[in-house]
DNA sequence: TTACTTGTTTACAAATATACGAACTAATGA
DNA sequence: TCATTAGTTCGTATATTTGTAAACAAGTAA
């Protein structure tokens, strides 16, 4: 049988950005890096909760970090990170644009 | 408070390639359409599995069917969804060559 | 040392997603 | 009509992910 590991490496990336709360910090760091505490403002999602989801974009490579003094900064690990979240989006405003079409077409 | 469906919208066509039998579908429907019947062949998933993953893949608006007698033929919805696809990949790529170079320095 | 700030980890409940056999439906042909 | 093929849906068990409070750790500063 056909080795599956690369379909399953690459899901995993894909999973790290299957979450919504993982959708807006990738929208939040796409220009510059922020710091945990930064994030915790921005996004209101309780601080446990952040630091797991900021842990998976880690474990999955999609994110980096870095500490300084009490602080952690955070940022993609890659441009390629956000060409991906990018080409999802175009995906979404296709499918919306179709489903526009459809309602236009009932009326 | 700020509005976060788009958030939510847009990590639902993350969570659309973020399983491994759903990214193999993908790789085969790259450049073709396939029906249910070869992609059962090819992937070797059990068929009531394989239906819902493709069931899932055409609600969040990445793939796109039609039928012809009995067999139902798949493929993807839009180029772009092969872009999303090759972009992760892409990061994939990125974070393994990282790796490969932490392990030469290590020895 | 003590206290404070910043963030992580743990423990566990709740919610979602996945897998798969069995039953079912639709189209075709004998 | 009856059987066959192609695929979907249902029931339900299992696995994975997520959310949250509470405990913990690490760095800074008094």
């Amino acid at each position: 049988m056909k080795d599956k590991s690369l379909f399953k490496m690459h899901a995993d990336v894909c999973k790290a950005l299957a979450h919504s709360i993982r959708i807006e910090i990738i929208d939040i760091l796409k220009d510059k890096e922020k710091s945990f505490g930064e994030l915790l403002k921005i996004t209101g999602v309780p601080k446990s909760n952040l630091s797991q989801h900021l842990s998976v974009m880690n474990q999955k490579g999609i994110l980096i970090h870095r500490k300084e003094g009490l602080r952690v900064y955070h940022k993609l690990s890659s441009p390629k990170v956000y060409n991906a979240f990018y080409m999802m989006r175009e995906v979404l405003k296709e499918r919306i644009l179709k489903q526009k079409e459809l309602i236009k077409n009932i009326k």
